[in-house]
DNA sequence: ATGTCC
């Protein structure tokens, strides 16, 4: 027997307006209708729309077909005064990344929040911002690149090694593949592709061929996958590594078309159903009481843990490649939601380009191609939402960086640094991004450095053509 | 970030 379930989209296809209706018709059809074929619950939803007075004392339906005949009131959601929220390194952020959190903390459903020191604008919720609600979740609190992560593995070869310069460089062209749209000659063999939720959400099933072909593959942007030494500091070091230089792979990478899908579709369907202010609209949450909130977080979890799943399959390849044994591995989302207690209350805490930093977890935050990035053990402060940056930050938008810096300004740094770069544009230039050294300063309470770990063979897509 | 499509 079939069970009919119905969600905003049936609703939008129907004809039905946006408004408070939605929800109560949701309720109603999912809880109490679930028997009925598909088929007889659309007349009969039809049936209201066209003509609701009919309906006015129907053991169900009266109350959506009452708000059907009301005056048409605003249902635009009205904001609460502002959360206070910290801000880390705040000399140091453009205002209108500020101006970003001051909105996102005026949500009826936030909690609590933070900015990081690496903070700058974005679609919603800016870069570096992180937001706790109650219940809800805002796709474009997560960031379209669901799942951005990071990943380094510290492997066993000789830090000598690191002179053989071109079998590193080779490595790095034979087992990584950059760029839009980019897959896998040869598909990549990981468990994910069998997840169960690629067969039971409609959406992830038309994802499923995209999501094969991609995995393993690193896609473009400020994505990276580099070879270089990390100088372990810590004097009890609790992630098994004793003090030193060893080399190391580290990756910088998401979920592909696959998150980018689920972002934009869950974005426009909360746009849908949640009617915020002008220029709060890209705040819209998911009710995870909905059937929407509730597949969004599906498709976010898989989107996820399909991120992983391409870190692990190009860190699987190179260190084959390498001939190397996988020592100790630390990695991290910077991009996603998750369900935590603070203060004795369960939030959804929306971290979009931060690093989770709970007390003892353990995190990366990437410089650039030519400035140190560093693991991290994080502190726990409520004051940052347990959260720290996820990088340094951009000082200059891509547009400014291609048309500010010239090649031959990056090719000196690189070599300043004994840096050898496959692919790259001048919009991912250093100088495009923040002192690391400064960011890190300013978040000196939210994390502990562990160790530090400098790039030397760097491989990124291909940078597109400069600006005029 | 994504082969730039609501």
């Amino acid at each position: 027997m079939s069970i009919t379930q119905i969600n905003g989209k049936t609703l939008l296809d129907l004809g039905y307006p946006k408004g408070p209706v939605f929800k109560m018709l949701l309720n109603i059809v999912n809880t109490n209708f679930h028997n009925r074929s598909l088929e007889d619950v659309s007349m009969l939803l039809k049936q209201l729309l066209i003509d609701p007075a009919a309906f006015t004392e129907d053991s169900y339906l009266s109350a959506p077909a009452k708000a059907l005949l009301a005056p048409k009131k605003s249902d635009v959601i009205e904001l609460q005064s502002p959360v206070p929220f910290s801000i880390f390194g705040e000399s140091n952020i453009d205002v209108n990344a500020i101006r970003q959190m001051n909105n996102a903390v005026r949500l009826p459903v936030t909690v609590a929040g933070a900015l990081m020191a690496d903070a700058h604008p974005g679609y919603g919720l800016p870069i570096g911002g992180v937001l706790a609600t109650d219940n809800a979740v805002i796709p474009y609190g997560v960031g379209v690149d669901i799942g951005c992560r990071m990943c380094l593995s510290v492997l066993d070869l000789p830090v000598s090694s690191l002179e053989n310069k071109e079998s590193y460089l080779k490595a790095l062209q034979k087992d990584t593949v950059f760029g839009a749209g980019a897959t896998l000659s040869k598909k990549a063999d990981h468990a994910i592709i069998e997840r169960k939720e690629f067969k039971e959400l409609n959406l992830l099933k038309q994802l499923y061929d995209k999501a094969v072909g991609q995995l393993g593959t690193s896609g473009s942007g400020n994505h990276f996958v580099e070879w270089g030494i990390i100088t372990v500091t810590d004097q009890e070091p609790e992630w098994g590594l004793a003090p030193g230089e060893y080399v190391a792979l580290l990756s910088h990478s998401g979920s592909r078309g696959l998150g980018a899908q689920i972002a934009g579709h869950y974005t426009k369907l909360a746009k849908e159903l949640c009617h915020l202010p002008e220029g709060f609209q890209h705040l819209a949450w998911l009710d995870l009481n909905t059937q929407e909130g509730q597949e969004y977080w599906t498709a976010m979890t898989l989107a996820g843990d399909y991120a992983a799943a391409c870190h692990h399959v190009i860190h699987e390849k190179l260190i084959k490649t390498m001939g190397a044994t996988l020592l100790r591995r630390v990695e991290n989302h910077h991009n996603f939601a998750w369900k935590e207690v603070h203060n004795g209350q369960e939030l959804i805490v929306h971290r979009k380009g931060a690093t989770p930093a709970g007390k003892g977890v353990l995190g990366i935050i990437p410089g650039s191609m030519t400035a140190p990035g560093f693991v991290v053990r994080g502190t726990g402060v409520t004051a940052g939402l347990q959260s720290a940056s996820h990088g340094a930050g951009r000082v200059l938008s891509r547009s400014a960086a291609k048309a500010k810096i010239k090649p031959e300004e990056m090719k000196q740094i690189l070599a300043d640094h004994g840096v050898t770069l496959i692919g790259g544009g001048l919009d991912e230039a250093p100088g495009a991004y923040k002192d690391i050294n400064t960011v890190m300063k300013a978040q000196t309470e939210l994390v502990e450095v562990l160790g530090e770990f400098k790039p030397k063979y760097v491989r990124m897509a291909d940078g597109g053509p400069a600006e005029d």
